[in-house]
RNA sequence: GGGCAGGUACCCAAGUGGACAACGGGGGCAGACUGUAAAUCUGCUGGCGAAGGCCUUCGGAGGUUCGAAUCCUUCCCUGCCCA
């Protein structure tokens, strides 16, 4: 390992929202080891989204430095829900959802992680092969006191919410994961922190060194409020579409730019620091800015030449308001065809009820004109675009 | 095991015999505006019908009533207190 620790810290601790301890971090990187750096994964859902790249791109820069990224899937924990953050129960899941997600999960980390430095474990191997008599010993670690000072679950019980017994055992078993892998550090959102300290607390008594803990920022979803996530299903997969991707980040509330541009993409520091001051003087518009961002995140989850395309795409369509380069196609057997029925067949609305209510607050048009009758019939006799909405659009003709 | 309070649409949450397809907020969708699918403002947000209107929905199953989300019985679930 070339790099001298002290210059590792230094882009260890980039973006990071909390690191204790930076002298603990220190001797461990002195010790020229290689660490073994534990990230847990959800395979609740097998999709990766933007908010877990930050935690597994600070993953990345350890593995550039030549440590180890030690994987721990839980698929024991799985079967539990993680309660952090969300506030009720989590519905569990069964062995044999947990190895269909898996299956998706890995080849998406692998678009961020290194291969030959990436370790799987899933964490059902120690925890499952514990007995009654194990579990209590374990749960002799803890006191209730100390899991209740956990906020969601205080919160739950204030709220008069319920908590479970198997939900409190969640932390122990995340500890306990630490332990099995003899983690030198565990990176999780700032959202974990509780989890990841009870890992360091079960270390010390296992008389081994407590793992380091970083906790990375929380990025905020679509919403821009609430913390990207499956459940909230206000995410940005990393294996959308260059559209989706690009559609999604445009409709970011502004003020977050500068967030996804540090914690989601590569662009340097002093290129992000550059938009910063752009933004903050008003000599650049903040559009400009999101496009920028939009076109970085496609160009590294896809191709410098998806993220060109989607990018003038997007311009044709919103701010020259003109037709998208493709359009689907989709062919009907009549010439004559009500609105309504177009509509519905087309699968453009999902019901009747729906595509008369878009009609009348004037959603509809056909090759650039409103359509805001009901009994509106549109004649086929050559092709039409049929526009709903800002961004759905189909090519109609007859078969 | 006993007592009490609850279970309402995607989420939170009002409603306690007819005016309830069900207040309000969030989310979502749409329109206007705009330097963006940002922000802001406005509207819509069960289904079928051109419309009058009709059908399904308020934890499950029964019942009372001309009429129930609202009353009764029972079952399931949650919280609190007592044991």
């Amino acid at each position: 390992m070339g790099i001298d620790a002290d210059k590792q810290l230094d882009i260890i601790r980039t973006n990071v929202a909390e690191l204790i301890s930076e002298d603990e971090i220190l001797y461990k990187l002195k010790s020229k080891r290689k660490l073994r750096v534990k990230l847990g994964i959800d395979p609740s859902g097998p999709e990766i989204h933007l908010g877990f790249s930050v935690v597994l791109r600070k993953l990345r820069q350890f593995q550039d430095l030549g440590h180890t990224a030690v994987m721990v899937v839980g698929d024991f924990t799985g079967m539990i829900g993680d309660p952090s953050g969300v506030s009720k129960t989590r519905p569990k899941l069964t062995k044999k959802q947990v190895a269909k997600n898996m299956t998706k999960y890995k080849q998406q980390i692998f678009r961020i992680l290194d291969p030959k430095r990436t370790e799987f474990t899933y964490n059902s191997k120690w925890l499952g092969a514990l007995s009654m008599y194990d579990l209590v010993e374990l749960a002799s670690k803890y006191t209730v006191a100390r899991i209740l000072e956990r906020d969601d679950f205080s919160q739950r019980l204030k709220d008069g919410l319920p908590v479970y017994m198997h939900e409190i055992l969640y932390p122990l078993c995340q500890g306990y994961d630490s332990v099995a892998i003899r983690a030198d550090v565990e990176l999780g959102g700032t959202d974990q922190k509780f989890n990841l300290l009870v890992g360091r607390e079960l270390m010390r008594e296992s008389d081994m060194e407590p793992q380091v803990v970083l906790m990375m920022p929380i990025l905020e979803g679509t919403d821009g409020v609430r913390k990207m996530s499956k459940s909230f299903n206000n995410y940005i997969g990393i294996t959308e579409s260059p559209k989706q991707m690009l559609g999604k980040i445009m409709s970011l509330p502004d003020e977050h730019i500068i967030k996804y541009f540090k914690l989601a993409t590569d662009a340097f520091p002093h290129r992000v620091e550059e938009y910063r001051m752009a933004l903050e003087d008003a000599s650049m518009n903040p559009r400009d800015a999101k496009l920028d961002l939009a076109k970085t995140l496609v160009r590294m989850y896809h191709s410098a030449q998806a993220a060109q395309k989607t990018a003038e795409d997007f311009q044709r369509v919103f701010t020259q308001r003109e037709l998208p380069e493709k359009i689907d196609e989709y062919k009907t057997t009549k010439i004559n065809n009500n609105i309504i029925d177009l509509l519905v067949e087309s699968k453009l609305m999902s019901s009747r009820s729906e595509a008369k209510r878009k009609v009348r607050e004037g959603a509809i048009d056909i090759d650039g004109v409103r359509v805001d009758d009901i009994n509106y019939s549109v004649a086929l006799t050559q092709p039409v675009v049929l526009r709903a909405g800002k961004h759905k659009f189909l090519r109609v003709s007859k078969k």
